[in-house]
DNA sequence: ATATAAATGCAACTATGTTGCACTCATTGT
DNA sequence: ACAATGAGTGCAACATAGTTGCATTTATAT
């Protein structure tokens, strides 16, 4: 079932010119396998109990594939990191949505996002955070 | 100096229908003196040695002055929330923007938010989160 | 002045995330 | 295949933001 997560959890790492260890490839199949944006938390628990991992390994992996542009990391009000396979390269750039009843978060790719803000004079832009909040299908 | 302040604030908390502190009454006049979105920790310094104020109470007084729309506070990415005065009621609905430079916040104005958002079936908008992110003035 | 509920202070706790250092193991070159 | 090497990992300790329970104080109404 997830075999084919794995496959190209790997495939992405070596790809990349990565070192190919358990612990990244279990990390970025968990996410790819999932719909959502999901926490440090909930990523442990879906690791299989084959690969027990360190919290603090889990932390630094997520660091690395976030550097390396294979997932990207998303803020929300709960002070809670979540993260999501990039599954194109560079696309970032959208806004995300997060359900106030369960607070699911998923990524919402049209993102009508135009770049000229109405800043104070002498600031610069360098990109855009965009949360929309509501019930999703399920707490509706 | 900040004289006029403390009034203004003493004026909000009566005329709201609240308790009159000392606390409370510091707290919103260092926010009201304020161009900025300030931190938790930044509100405790600003506070004057007369007013020594327990670090839970000021978390409660912040609950309750965002409870009764006074003030608003900010996610961010640092995991930190910020709190700005709310200089006329209801006016939460601004994008903010963030320095990546000095982790300045300000509250912008100006925000065109669209309420429309394409988001999937069944699901329901409430309200829209948007922080713009750049280089301050003195940053840049 | 007094009663009362609201606000405060203190101690202990939770939760997320970070740092330093020793140890392991994936990769590279032979 | 095998050894050398440095990237990756595990463990312990730490840092920070924010929360909870309960006893004490105080602003307000009577």
């Amino acid at each position: 079932m997830l075999s084919k997560f794995y496959r190209t959890a790997e495939d992405m790492i070596r790809h990349h010119g990565g070192r190919v260890t358990p612990g990244r490839i279990g990390i970025l199949a968990a996410l790819l396998a999932e719909q959502q944006a999901i926490t440090h938390r909930e990523i442990e628990q879906r690791l299989p109990q084959s690969l027990p991992l360190d919290r603090v390994t889990l932390y630094r992996t997520l660091e690395w594939l976030v550097e390396n542009g294979l997932i990207h990391k998303i803020t929300s009000d709960d002070r809670v990191w979540r993260y999501n396979a990039n599954l194109e390269p560079q696309s970032h750039q959208h806004a995300h949505f997060k359900c106030t009843g369960c607070a699911q978060v998923i990524c919402l790719d049209s993102l009508p996002i135009e770049q000229n803000w109405p800043l104070p004079s002498g600031y610069r832009f360098q990109e855009i955070e965009l949360t929309v909040k509501g019930l999703c299908a399920n707490c509706c």
